[in-house]
DNA sequence: CCGTTGCGTTAGTCGAACTAACGATGTACA
DNA sequence: TGTACATCGTTAGTTCGACTAACGCAACGG
């Protein structure tokens, strides 16, 4: 019965306070972290009108060589769907190169160009600063140690639990 | 055998291993996990047939108790124009009640039902395993600090930060 | 030789976040 | 008092990223 009195006064506290169970669940603190992060990583590359997936695929391409697409879907976890798209897109400014594989007809080999590294510098730069920016409250050595944690946490779910690819 | 010196060979590591740089950014980290933890959840619920916004209006109900539409909007993130939709099925569940505000008639009032506290706390419950297995290879304290910086992060983030309700 | 597997590609689905606009109502104040 | 402006619930629609389905082609294995 709410026929008392006052049935219908909200605390003023209530209107913007994120109720507590809420506020300390990790998978909500994940999300909203995840959201910001995420935010402020594609407005940081566009205006350098770049995208997370270029640098990711170009940071594959520099760290461990030339590979076909497939092989850089899997390396940056970018869905071979979508990889023709980003290539293209990566060709089409002459940051790498797309040439058939001489070895395997099926395949295209995917190498980086001089222009491509240029870019990638500039891009590492970039995301130091905005890493900067997203971690700020915490000390330097808590940083470390929130992405050790992370990293745990990231290795374990992705042995253990590889779905099917 | 590659006949051309060099030119196509991929070492065998470089087919699955992602690049350092990469792994390392705590943004990706950030997004890889939240995407895992979404996964967790939301299948989670799925299987008692709720929702990730569900858990968030009910318990925001029983703790800030009852409040307009726009008050829950505000107080779980959720946009008002979704909020619509989810009410819908939880009163159409039962869970909670839709009346009008005598004090201002463009207003609801939700209030959460009996009912609704029980499905909470089975809710509740329900994410606590979740989050177990999400944080497994953590020790208890490890835990903790996890969603200490976690939180500290966020916080920083959501009351600096505040682009334009 | 043939069934299976991997490749690049196109097209399209799905769900979540977000915007735009609306009618009805409430508030402030000249 | 009137009138400009803000807020509420709601509908509709956009955007974008993750993901599926299916294809034709080439390579591999028995």
């Amino acid at each position: 019965m709410t026929s008392t009195p006052g049935a219908v006064d909200m605390p003023e506290d209530g209107e913007l306070k994120t109720p507590d169970r809420l506020r300390r669940r990790a998978s909500r603190l994940l999300s909203h972290m995840s959201a910001k992060s995420d935010r402020l990583v594609t407005e940081g590359l566009a205006r350098v009108d770049a995208h997370r997936w270029h640098y990711a695929v170009l940071a594959s391409l520099e760290e461990y060589g030339p590979g076909s697409q497939a092989t850089l879907s899997r390396r940056t976890g970018i869905y071979r769907s979508d990889m023709v798209g980003v290539l293209n897109e990566l060709a089409g400014r002459g940051l790498v190169e797309r040439a058939p594989d001489p070895g395997d007809r099926r395949r295209n080999v995917i190498t980086i160009t001089a222009q491509g590294r240029r870019l990638l510098r500039r891009l590492d730069k970039i995301l130091d600063d905005l890493h900067d920016e997203l971690l700020a409250p915490l000390l330097p050595a808590e940083r470390d140690q929130f992405v050790r944690l992370l990293t745990r946490l990231l290795d374990h779910h992705t042995h253990q639990a590889r779905p099917a690819p």
